[in-house]
RNA sequence: GUGGCUGUAGCUCAGUUGGUCAGAGCACCAGGUUGUGGUCCUGGGGGUCGCGGGUUCAAAUCCCGUCAGCCACCCCA
């Protein structure tokens, strides 16, 4: 057969490696540095832990594990007569793959209230499975890497989580703009047109501005039953116009009345005024009413991250997050508000590859390839990997004792800075010929010195 | 789940109105050069033209089906 992997999953050669490898560590180091602990958690949960946490949409983009064995066994004549796959389904499948890192975070939270100090603050990095049609930056199998915190209502977390976003996207020296809203001022807008009732419906529309325009956005909620006083009062609130404060206060005014939006103004003002006396230097941030963000359990801020970077062309956004205050409450434990965000590992991966180009990808970590002449000088060219190795160094020893062409061509194609050569002068003076493969210059060390030479 | 585009060598692709259309570049291997690579020269290996069926004297080319990939919508990291 012709091997092949799935759509939307991928291998991870060394180069990709290298520049993954290099992501992980700037976050792992951030997010621990602002006090965050590890944690892990299963690939796969019940499925009945995972539905109804992300909307309908979501539900259906579930990975879902076929129970092992006969898996017909359980299943309901009925179901299976009329072909009734919702029936079904919980029938022959317990489990599945995780859908993102948030919920089995809030399920692990109540199983362990007990044992846990709060605020309880976790990062996690681990891959999430989705059930979509891969496109452009969209895979089925991808890495998020969460940061949350449990167990406080303090929006000095909203500020932190703006840092750390910051400071991950400065340290891999990615332009990007962060925008912020807040759940509550869209329930206030959907209070304000008469729909509040309809908020998602709302804010799924309005999300899409930027992208489709005002009028088809008014059209698709003209479709969803909104009137034209409510379309009005829609098409007001998105004209705002000015700085974040200017918007801001605007919408204030606009949503004095209702009862949600209030709350959404002092807590979004209060966000961004953090943000300035905070004294970090922080990413671009646009308080944007048009984000929605449709996971279903925010309920305070939202965050989402785009890049703004002439060398990138990515529109998609590429971390996202926000505060949910009752995610825990169907597990059992009610009033516990938590925030977070999520990095979206590949598509930042993709972004970096993007602005590294194509040239000055790195292969290996090597820095030198020892040649290998023959069995009369095999001894001492070990022992110069191994004095190299030693000495903290990574260094490479060629398998055969093949002409230099072929030696050199391997330590060019695998991109090994330097070539160490240790003929019988050589060994005679306890010496070594380091070769520069850029520069093509070459020198004689003594062996100890052959690590400090190519390091 | 809906719609569009594309499948020819390891990779990127060319292939005219069906008739030397099985090709190029890159990559790979060998030699030129048994202690000096990345340049250059010479030679070489490699393809059921995604798969199945149909039309035709003749199909990579036209038709039908199918699978896969990509892109967009929906939604999202």
């Amino acid at each position: 057969m012709k091997p092949s992997i799935p759509s939307g999953t991928r291998d991870f050669g060394p180069a990709e490696m290298y520049r993954r490898n290099r992501f992980f560590d700037v976050v792992r180091e951030v997010f621990s540095r602002y006090g965050y602990q590890p944690l892990e958690t299963p690939a796969f949960e019940y499925l009945a832990t995972l539905t109804g946490k992300y909307g309908d949409e979501g539900d259906k983009l579930i990975f879902k594990i076929l129970n092992s064995g006969d898996f017909l066994a359980d299943a309901g004549a009925e179901a299976l007569a009329n072909r009734d796959h919702k029936k079904l389904l919980p029938q022959i499948c317990d489990k599945a793959l995780r859908y993102d890192l948030t919920v089995p975070f809030a399920r692990y939270v109540v199983m362990q209230q007990h044992q846990l100090t709060f605020p309880f603050k976790r990062w996690q990095i681990q891959p999430v499975w989705r059930a979509d049609r891969p496109q452009k930056g969209r895979y089925r199998e991808f890495v998020q890497c969460d940061v949350d915190v449990i167990g406080s209502k303090s929006l000095l977390y909203e500020l932190e989580l703006l840092q750390i976003l910051s400071e991950v996207f400065q340290q891999l020296d990615v332009g990007i703009v962060i925008k912020l809203n807040h759940r509550k001022l869209l329930a206030g807008i959907a209070e304000l047109v008469g729909s509040a009732d309809k908020l998602i419906d709302l804010t799924v529309a309005i999300d899409k501005l930027d992208k489709i325009g005002l009028e088809k956005v008014e059209a698709e909620l003209k479709e969803k039953g909104f009137d034209d006083a409510a379309l009005l009062r829609v098409r007001e609130v998105l004209r705002l116009t000015g700085d974040n404060d200017q918007k801001l206060a605007a919408l204030g005014r606009v949503l004095a009345g209702t009862a949600s939006g209030p709350t959404g103004v002092a807590e979004m003002a209060e966000v961004l005024a953090l943000a300035q006396r905070s004294g970090s230097r922080l990413c671009p941030i646009e308080f944007d009413l048009s984000l929605a963000r449709g996971l279903s359990y925010y309920t305070g801020a939202i965050f989402e991250v785009k890049v703004q970077d002439p060398r990138s062309t990515f529109t998609s956004s590429i971390s996202g997050g926000g505060r949910y205050d009752d995610l825990t409450g169907i597990f059992g434990l009610p009033d516990m508000s938590g925030v977070g965000v999520s990095f979206g590992a590949d598509r930042i991966c993709d972004v970096l590859a993007e602005i590294a180009g194509a040239g000055a990808e790195t292969k290996t970590a090597t820095r030198v390839l020892v040649v290998n002449f023959g069995a009369a000088e095999l001894d001492y060219a070990l022992r110069i990997v191994r004095t190299v190795r030693q000495a903290g160094v990574a260094a490479d020893l060629y398998p055969e004792a093949a002409k230099l062409k072929k030696q050199f061509g391997y330590a060019d194609a695998l991109g090994i800075p330097y070539v160490a050569i240790a003929g019988g002068d050589e060994i005679a003076a306890g010496q070594v010929t380091v070769k520069n493969l850029k520069t093509g210059e070459q020198q004689k060390v003594a062996l100890a010195d052959v690590a400090a030479t190519v390091r």
